[in-house]
DNA sequence: AGATACCATGCGATTTAGTGCGATATTGCC
DNA sequence: GGCAATATCGCACTAAATCGCATGGTATCT
């Protein structure tokens, strides 16, 4: 290798040393990940990300497949159940990752009381927590997630708000100013904020708009809720939401460990795991 | 922001860069959803949209149609069960009603040049006429209309805003200050409205809000075109909006006829039938 | 330690899927 | 009947998938 490369090496670390020598199983997950968040990849495009050959990648998505985890198609992968929502009914919409989410959601609603304020944000799985809110009444949701007015039910919530703003391409999301319904200025009792990743540096994600809006969701609300699955421990994304002092509860599937549950218990916050 | 953080932004973009055309396999899917939402494709707009030639789209119509999910006609195909249940009259009339709004749709599409701001309302038709619009480009669209994201081909459009507000239970738009984004003030060349009816007296909906969110529009806008099929015609709401002389374009699916036809020729109200 | 089996990987050759283009036939409409 | 839009067919070309095989590394057993 030469100088210039180890150069250019060193100032990516943070990203590259997920990707570049990666131990097989581990660059499956990043594909796994990647489909999820993308919503569609290319054979090509994984087989320059990863620097490995297209058969490496053909046969990456073929493992996952015959896993169930993705759905291949001529070309690359897309995830399991955006395809099944256009031509087969929805039974096979259910995997492991899903019930996860669901079970998160639960876990997070339990956590909400009567006639609070919400503020939720992007993210599948805040559509799994707004859907577990039919215990619930007289909330008042403000969301920038244009998934979420579907999966509500209707009769708990006495006001939903969406926040006005751009919409990217293919995105889900508004992004715009958090604070202000119109004209007027919000303020909450919780937010509930799904992420990217969470180390003990704190809660990130990848997109850096996406970013903003967190940090100014959690300023908006007295307090912050985070809910992230397993898969998110220990990844940092590009862009840094905030610190872990400034949640208060995390609502996870699993039991974090190591630094991660140090950082958690030194920044007092509470750590619910979904049954 | 830290210098480190954008030098991964740059490296980002470039990456996602190569996510713009759908793989095969999800442009059919896509254009499955698209044929149940509209009720009608042609394959000149599917060629526009996903920017391969029309043989692709026929080749892939066909494939959708040996599948059972499409019925193929002349020039584009329709949902599987318009034809099917063709003796219901029930169903038959509601599948004819979808098709007079997609053809209004079309026709009030051709109205727009490339480069134009549009204020777009709720409603069903302004989905149909934004699933047209595949043609043009560097459109810039602002609208309180959740389902519009969905419809909207992503390569015309050069910006993309929703209006921030309430959404009432079941609704698929918010209700909210118009002239805003954020707290920036915001003017547009057109003016989409779908209505509830129209009269000699103006036009209405059923919606007190949604009625001054139309007004709103009307102002924002140097131009206002109205899209209605026939049943609208003579039809007077809870809520009237704004006069006919405030018009400029009406597209129909049929020639309105007595009052209605003299009172809009008076105000100077241009109209447009599709066929 | 050494031999063996196993796994992941990459390469080349072949097969298949997807795409676009031109020429010709068909359809729908006036 | 004539015209324009749409379909169909055959062809060439590219991208992707498949298969067999060789390589290098790792784990396992003796």
């Amino acid at each position: 290798m030469q100088a210039g490369q180890l150069l250019i090496m060193t100032k990516m670390e943070t990203e590259q040393n997920q990707t570049d020598s990666a131990l097989p199983a581990v660059r499956r997950a990043e594909i796994l990940r990647l489909v999820k968040q993308l919503g569609q990849i290319t054979v090509t495009e994984m087989s320059a990300r990863f620097e490995v050959s297209l058969d490496t990648i053909r046969r990456d998505l073929d493992t996952l497949a015959d896993q169930g985890l993705v759905s291949r198609i001529h070309g690359g992968a897309v995830p399991i159940d955006s395809m099944a929502s256009a031509d087969l009914p929805f039974e096979e919409r259910i995997n492991a990752h899903q019930i996860a989410k669901t079970n998160i959601g639960r876990a997070a609603a339990r956590l909400i009381s009567p006639g609070e304020t919400l503020i939720v944000n992007g993210g599948s799985t805040a559509v799994s927590f707004a859907a577990s809110l039919g215990d619930l009444q007289r909330l008042t949701i403000v969301t920038n997630n244009l998934s979420l007015p579907a999966a509500i039910p209707s009769s708990p919530v006495s006001g939903l708000y969406l926040i006005g703003g751009e919409i990217r391409s293919g995105a889900r999301v508004t992004v715009g100013p958090v604070g202000f319904i119109g004209t007027r200025q919000i303020v909450a009792d919780t937010a509930i904020i799904g992420i990217g990743g969470i180390t003990e540096d704190g809660i990130s994600t990848s997109q850096i708009e996406e970013a903003a809006m967190m940090a100014d969701m959690i300023s908006a609300a007295r307090r912050t809720i985070v809910i992230a699955d397993k898969t998110k421990f220990g990844r940092l994304g590009f862009a840094v939401v905030a610190p872990l002092d400034q949640l208060d509860v995390l609502v996870t599937d699993e039991e974090p460990a190591g630094e991660l549950k140090v950082a958690l218990e030194a920044a007092g916050v509470r750590i619910v795991v979904a049954s």
